[in-house]
DNA sequence: CGATCGTTTGACGGTGCTCAATCACCGTGG
DNA sequence: CCACGGTGATTGAGCACCGTCAAACGATCG
């Protein structure tokens, strides 16, 4: 197949280009390469899409609150950070997104989008046209249920990170980020031990509704525990379970009545993690 | 029109009768009740989907985290409670669903619900069946847009929850719920001044991160500081400007330039909402 | 009317936010 | 080559908000 390094084709193409239009002469190239990405076979070889290609730099918004919705996008290669400016100018780090996530679907209800989205690195997205998407979902099946199926995966992940922020503690935080940002590598099929992170300790810090010396503080006491090592932004999953355990401390100490429980609340938390 | 009170015909229905097949006779009542339930037009007045109505009384769950995804619900009347229990049993409530929410949306990328949803009151709920729910989606177009519509509300929804979290403050937690508890009360004609908490405090406790006793004591600042009066579960909102102005505080103080500023943190904060 | 649950209020201790300084890294220009 | 400013990360000190424990109060239902 000449298409089965299209990605590849894609993420080392013309630099300058930002909008490149994807099979003048075979149109459902950009369609078969949108089913490749999120894994699933197409079901009408001969069906039609305009879809397109585009490329955003590291730093640069895909797309910004409040503008018009053109678009939604789901990521071929890079990662991007999702973010909410409130009216007093304070920005909210919503999440970060990578491979075969979609972007930009939350403004379907209204005209504008919602979120800004930045790219987290040199990335390259796969848009959509949100004005006939209606019209498209209705005439190729298949892209509705891509549409539906990512749709419904981004509301999983919004189940996980609510059992982020559901922790009380920084260290237990950033922990369940870690093995969510693990996990998600593995699914990837990249190693789930070596993590680079690619987003500054500000955005974490933001996502976990915590200070940013608070990151930098939890790092150092997982770092402590042995759970991980860590070097700027590189970390490394050291001991797996131990981070599990450290994790699953949702409130102090989970079942009041399940061990000897809380002498200092610190102290315990440090021993249940080393337990 | 005989469907013109459609839903108080279902809210008033038989009591024990808990599946209910509606339109044996005319098959798309159902279908024309959903549309007119999500505000479409339906486009194809001759279009059918096997869309039956179930009752759920108060603290019963509609679904169950962890069991097999049977259907996607639409609710007709009443109020559910999303909330998610962790591997140790901690439940953390995730949200809140009233009239026009779509719930079991979810569950779709994979084989089981990844939330439990309870209601709060007597409720009624339109049910697809997840079966079959691409095709039926492909089948009537008019369905695809009305789940791509409520999909992307609920995502919506969720920055509005991002936007909760982000405060600090266990007070400005409580005036942004209470303000986006009146939005929602709006957007569905009804009285945006006084409300009724269908959770308990302990719901909204853990829907805000904070613990019940937290929300009485900032349900008592609210009400010292002339924004809400509060009986109980009733909460009439007494001075909405000055409630937005308390819910404004996203982090101590916003831009520290902006304002003489932080004296003492909770006194400056105070004195900020009466500005 | 008693029992159970939900709500409110109080006191205390700890965690994390704020403020601040230091260090590491980097691209620039002298 | 080194000085220089800028950004990001780390570490420290102090204090206030909130979580925990505890008890009183109120509501609802049998």
């Amino acid at each position: 197949m000449s298409m089965a390094n299209l990605e590849i084709e894609q993420a080392a193409g013309s630099n300058d280009a930002w909008f490149v239009r994807r099979g003048a002469g075979t149109p459902q190239d950009g369609l078969a390469a949108l089913f490749r990405l999120m894994g699933v076979a197409e079901a009408s070889p001969h069906a039609t899409a305009p879809i397109t290609t585009r490329r955003v730099r590291a730093g640069v918004a895909l797309f910004h609150e409040g503008t018009c919705a053109q678009a939604v996008y789901f990521i071929a290669v890079g990662t991007f950070k999702l973010m909410h400016t409130a009216e007093d100018g304070y920005e909210q780090v919503l999440g970060f997104a990578g491979r075969a996530e979609m972007l930009g679907y939350d403004a379907l209800c209204q005209r504008s989008y919602p979120t800004t989205a930045v790219a987290l690195e040199d990335s390259t997205v796969y848009a959509l046209p949100a004005a006939d998407l209606f019209g498209l979902s209705a005439r190729v099946p298949a892209l509705g249920r891509v549409l539906h199926l990512a749709a419904s995966r981004q509301m999983l992940h919004q189940v996980e990170i609510a059992h982020l922020m559901a922790a009380v503690s920084a260290e237990v935080r950033l922990a369940r980020f870690l093995l969510q940002l693990s996990d998600h590598m593995a699914e990837r099929g990249q190693s789930p031990r070596r993590l680079y992170l690619r987003m500054s300790r500000r955005d974490i810090a933001s996502h976990l509704g915590v200070a940013h010396e608070t990151v930098s503080r939890s790092f150092g006491a997982l770092a402590s525990w042995g759970c991980v090592a860590v070097n700027n932004r590189e970390v490394e999953i050291l001991d797996r379970e131990r981070l599990l355990a450290c994790a699953s401390n949702t409130r102090g100490l989970v079942h009041p009545r399940c061990g000897a429980a809380a002498d200092g609340p610190r102290l315990a938390r440090a021993q249940a993690a080393f337990g």
